[in-house]
DNA sequence: TTATAATAGTGATGTTTGTCACGCTCTAAT
DNA sequence: ATTAGAGCGTGACAAACATCACTATTATAA
């Protein structure tokens, strides 16, 4: 599982053996239950969660007992309630297994500790924000341009693997549509 | 105008005045009439923009005629087309002036130089991108739980200076609804 | 094994929003 | 001073989507 995160490290910067145990001390490694929660609305976050294995969901409770998910991670994703992560903040949304998922994770202070000791570190976070940035610009992009079944087609042609993992009720609430509209989507 | 961006950065992180004029070697210093583009669509970005004064849109051109608003920036604000200026694509965007504006710009490269020998930059970068992203996902989760109505409920509150400055068809089309929708929407 | 819940499809109907068309006002440029 | 265009509102109609109700199938757990 070190291998894992090692890797993933590796793709973006270059760290000696030594620099990456020092990097794995700062995190903790867990194995979590399908429909387990790591994070719940209302409560402090204390970690930010790499995806070693499994699949979770980022999800916001409205007071009218609807679900929208924000984002899904999977394998290589990195996922938290940010907004509460980084301001120390209660969390608007709940972080919840789809499968059994196992992750590294890393508390705040850890991430600023590790961004001061390590300045590789500091622009692997870095390269990381800037990636969902990014991407989250484009989903914008998709509400902003696309009807219902561009946007499942879309997400389709992204993300070909997530849909096979997950009931078509959630890609509706990802997607923004009722079950109902993207059951009937022509393509 | 130099004393706008150094206290822009001294509100996250603290520069010497040594520090501070090294910094500012990095970027250049540009004046812009209304309407003047600043990032081409489909062509290189060279630069980020910091807003010293003005406004901006950042907009994405269908095929179909239509321009889809991804973002407005205002004073303070830190703009360009994300994706093309980090991964050297080609812009998907177009920056273009709303009103007569200032900016200091910084090359990808300088980006990278600043970061690399000034690990403070580094860290301001990083609490920028974070924040970028997390307000992109709170417009997400605007478009998933909200309507029309409430989405610019939300935008009034959230911007009331932002709403006076724009005519409301670029904030229809940042909201993602038709002018039409947006002139009758109730409160 | 059996009961229960999760998942998925579909008809009927209503609401929201988009599109096209038109008119009115105000500004900016000639 | 006159004109062209930007900005804004509104009516009529069409399209997209949500909601409610019902059914069927497949997992899951007692």
């Amino acid at each position: 599982m070190k291998e894992k995160l090692k890797e993933h490290l590796n793709k973006k910067i270059s760290l000696t053996d030594e620099e990456f145990s020092f990097v794995l001390s700062h995190f903790s490694f867990e194995k979590h239950k399908k429909n387990d929660f790591l994070i719940y609305q209302g409560e402090n976050v204390s970690h930010c969660y790499y995806v070693v294995h499994g699949l979770l969901k980022l999800v916001y409770n409205d007071g009218n007992g609807k679900q929208h998910i924000v984002s899904f991670a999977m394998e290589d994703w990195w996922e938290s309630d940010f907004s509460a992560y980084f301001m120390k903040n209660k969390a608007k949304m709940t972080l919840q297994c789809i499968e059994d998922t196992i992750t590294f994770s890393i508390s705040l202070k850890n991430y600023h500790k590790l961004s001061a000791e390590l300045p590789k570190m500091q622009s692997f976070f870095l390269e990381k924000s800037n990636s969902g940035y990014i991407a989250s610009q484009n989903r914008i992009l998709s509400f902003l341009t696309s009807n219902a079944t561009e946007r499942y087609n879309q997400l389709l042609k992204q993300y070909p693997l997530l849909i096979q993992r997950v009931p078509k009720s959630l890609l509706a609430s990802y997607l923004g549509v009722s079950r109902e509209t993207l059951s009937r989507l022509s393509s």
